[in-house]
DNA sequence: TCACGGAATATTTTT
DNA sequence: TATTCCGTGA
């Protein structure tokens, strides 16, 4: 290999990475520990596989961020050449997509469906939510935010609506019924107006699979190579995908490490990588234990606590990096105090040369750092906090997007009703009205000329009249509809918000992106599955390089990152471990595997903080305990202090 | 019927 | 912090 390869495997590879890397026919799981370079085992996978004259487009590589499989390709094709930007990669939903705008019509719907993002089908929930006449009334009925979640769960655990409430959501038993009637609406309404929701993407395309014995063997031929990161948090029904692609060929290999599975709560099923050796049965299994990212002190802690976990492949990470300071479990006083205490030790730390980007606090709940938000603020400590919204979730883009789902699809109800609420003197009943009227004309939106109603001789929806009109006139480039569209918002927006300059911006923005399309379905087919991952207001987006500023992040979205020093507030028994998880086994384990994943995200320092005192308005409890899956740690792992004042 | 203001409330969120 | 819900007056 070495004699006729430009590519330095054995340099820059550890015997197991090459391992992986060299076993490429048959079913592969590779156990990858925190850090411990699985990233660079797949991309140099895929280059070993090119380089052997695999053809690119018959491996498929299946993430769950577009912009992970976008990098790994990137970094391929740099140790290679750029065939390998040419293997077939994107998510799970991007690929399911692919496929079901081909082979819609065999699961029993039309190739133009449109795709609701989560926003999407949260409105729609809300909408089919006030129509249902018995739930006013019910202070106490779950917000569409939850009725989502519900729906999402009963589909990616493949269990009925009744079970997942009694499961997790028991206090909403008594609204059983409701729920679940709200649920068959949302389906009709789905099935009706051709929409599909994130999770229909996976479900239609296992039942293709499935029922389709002549498709799948010709996707199957397709792609003979597959390859599946984080494998840890696909659910059953992505398990079920790949164990279908992969019957006929048996080339499969899965990166992910079960210590790391945090999104149960979505569906994700951590026991699919316990099992996949029983799927394939002869699989072969690596495991990656070297650790690139930390100093020993850090990796001897994080290897007692995910010791506590009972159900795992045991690893044992180690590092060759010689040195570096035990972490510290700090007590502080009160909530203030662990704000202060973190807001002085990052002082310290900026001041001894670490940037404020190489800093991250850490914590479990999103609203865990409203104090330090403001402490930091009055420090004149610059922060971003990631998450945030994302680019297509902000108002102004919603609604300009709105706009252009109604072209595509007249009968749009979520959008109608978006686009009139946006008019002055136009409510839910009025907007109601017009919907009617043009789901009564049956052409297009021509209701949108005819209705009559109280409300509407308003200049504003005059001038919604002759956007439509005005589009519907011509044949005009995806961007020039983008222009009238535009045109026509802008007054709305400068009348509508304060920070008007800052959203004309993003959208000028939408609209060169648009300028890349040829049609206004594939553009917001686009929007719904692979949005620009630009983050509004001055929240973080993860491409955007380490700036000055400290990063305050929940655990969940610190995933895969890493910095020189990390914070963890609320180690605090009742919020980290959450009080939720409390009563069931698998939701403590899971809090576990967050708390590993929280510290395995350092590389010198790693502080603890929890405040002595606190109570609990929800549960009526006073929290004092810092968490438990750190408090009984020796010294000589965990160092401790106590912080007053 | 709409618009507005104040109060209540919140676990986590790759698509 | 920010979103959502609810009641009130126009």
């Amino acid at each position: 290999m070495k004699a006729n390869s430009n590519i330095p495997y054995h340099e820059a590879l550890n015997p197991s990475q090459l391992e992986a890397v060299n076993f490429t026919e048959g079913p592969l799981l590779v156990i990858a520990g925190a850090g411990s370079g699985k990233t660079r085992a797949l991309t140099y996978r895929v280059a070993r596989f090119v380089e052997k004259g695999v053809a690119p487009g018959s491996i498929l590589l299946l993430t769950f961020t577009r912009k992970a499989s976008f990098e790994m390709l990137k970094r391929a094709a740099l140790l290679l050449d750029n065939r390998c930007e040419k293997v077939a990669g994107g998510t799970f939903h991007s690929f399911a997509n692919t496929v079901l705008r081909k082979y819609a019509p065999n699961v029993g719907f039309n190739p133009d469906y449109s795709i609701l993002d989560r926003a999407d089908s949260e409105s729609l929930i809300s909408m089919l939510r006030k129509e249902m006449t018995f739930v006013a009334g019910h202070r106490s009925f779950p917000r569409k935010q939850t009725l989502a979640n519900i729906f999402g769960r009963a589909v990616n655990k493949a269990l009925p609506i009744e079970l997942v409430i009694l499961n997790d959501y028991p206090h909403f038993a008594h609204h059983t019924e409701a729920i679940i009637a709200i649920s068959n609406d949302y389906k009709k309404h789905k099935a009706e107006h051709s929409f599909l929701d994130y999770d229909d993407l996976l479900v239609y395309l296992k039942t293709l699979l499935k029922d389709h014995s002549d498709i799948c063997r010709s996707i199957s031929s397709t792609y003979r190579y597959l390859m599946i990161d984080e494998y840890q948090d696909t659910n059953l029904i992505q398990a079920e995908i790949i164990r279908l692609l992969a019957a006929s060929h048996q080339n499969v290999m899965v990166v992910g490490d079960d210590s790391q599975s945090i999104y149960a709560f979505r569906g994700a099923n951590f026991k699919n990588i316990m099992k996949f050796p029983e799927i394939f049965p002869g699989t072969h299994i690596i495991r990656l234990e070297e650790n690139y990212r930390s100093t020993q002190p850090i990796l001897n802690l994080t290897n007692v606590i995910i010791a506590q976990a009972t159900e795992k492949y045991s690893k044992t990470l180690f590092t060759r990096r010689p040195g570096g300071s035990l972490p510290v479990l700090v007590s502080a006083g009160n909530e203030n105090s662990q704000a202060r205490f973190v807001a002085e030790e990052i002082r310290k730390l900026n001041q001894s040369g670490v940037p404020l980007g190489q800093i991250a606090v850490l914590f479990r709940a999103n609203f865990h750092s409203f104090d330090l938000e403001i402490e930091l603020s009055r420090d004149g400590i610059p922060f971003a906090k990631t998450g945030g919204f994302k680019f297509t979730e902000s108002a102004h883009i919603k609604d300009v997007l709105a706009h252009l789902k109604v072209l595509c699809n007249p009968y749009d109800r979520i959008s109608w009703y978006r686009i009139l609420l946006l008019l002055s003197r136009i409510g839910p009943k009025t907007a109601q009205n017009i919907y009617a009227a043009i789901l009564a004309e049956q052409e297009g939106y021509k209701g949108l000329f005819t209705v009559k109603a109280k409300n509407i001789l308003t200049g504003d929806f005059q001038r919604l009249k002759y956007l439509f009109e005005f589009l519907d006139s011509k044949t005009m480039s995806v961007a020039q509809t983008g222009e009238a569209v535009l045109n026509y918002y802008t007054p709305i927006l400068k009348d509508k918000y304060d920070d008007h300059p800052k959203r004309t911006k993003d959208l000028e923005h939408l609209l060169t992106i648009m300028e890349r399309y040829l049609n206004i379905e594939s553009f917001l087919t686009d929007m719904a599955l692979e949005p620009p991952s630009t983050s509004i207001n001055n929240s973080l987006s993860l491409d955007d390089p380490g700036d000055g500023r400290l990063i305050l992040s929940t655990v969940h979205s610190a995933k895969g990152l890493e910095w020189h020093t990390v914070f963890i507030i609320w180690a605090l028994d009742g919020r980290f471990p959450s009080i939720h998880a409390l009563h069931s086994s698998e939701d403590f384990e899971e809090e576990l595997r967050l708390m590993y994943v929280a510290a395995t995200r350092a590389r010198e320092n790693l502080f603890f903080i929890y405040p002595g005192q606190v109570y609990d308005r929800t549960s009526g409890m006073v929290l004092s305990r810092p968490s438990s899956f750190i408090a009984d740690i020796p010294d000589n792992i965990l160092a401790r202090i106590s912080y007053e004042q």
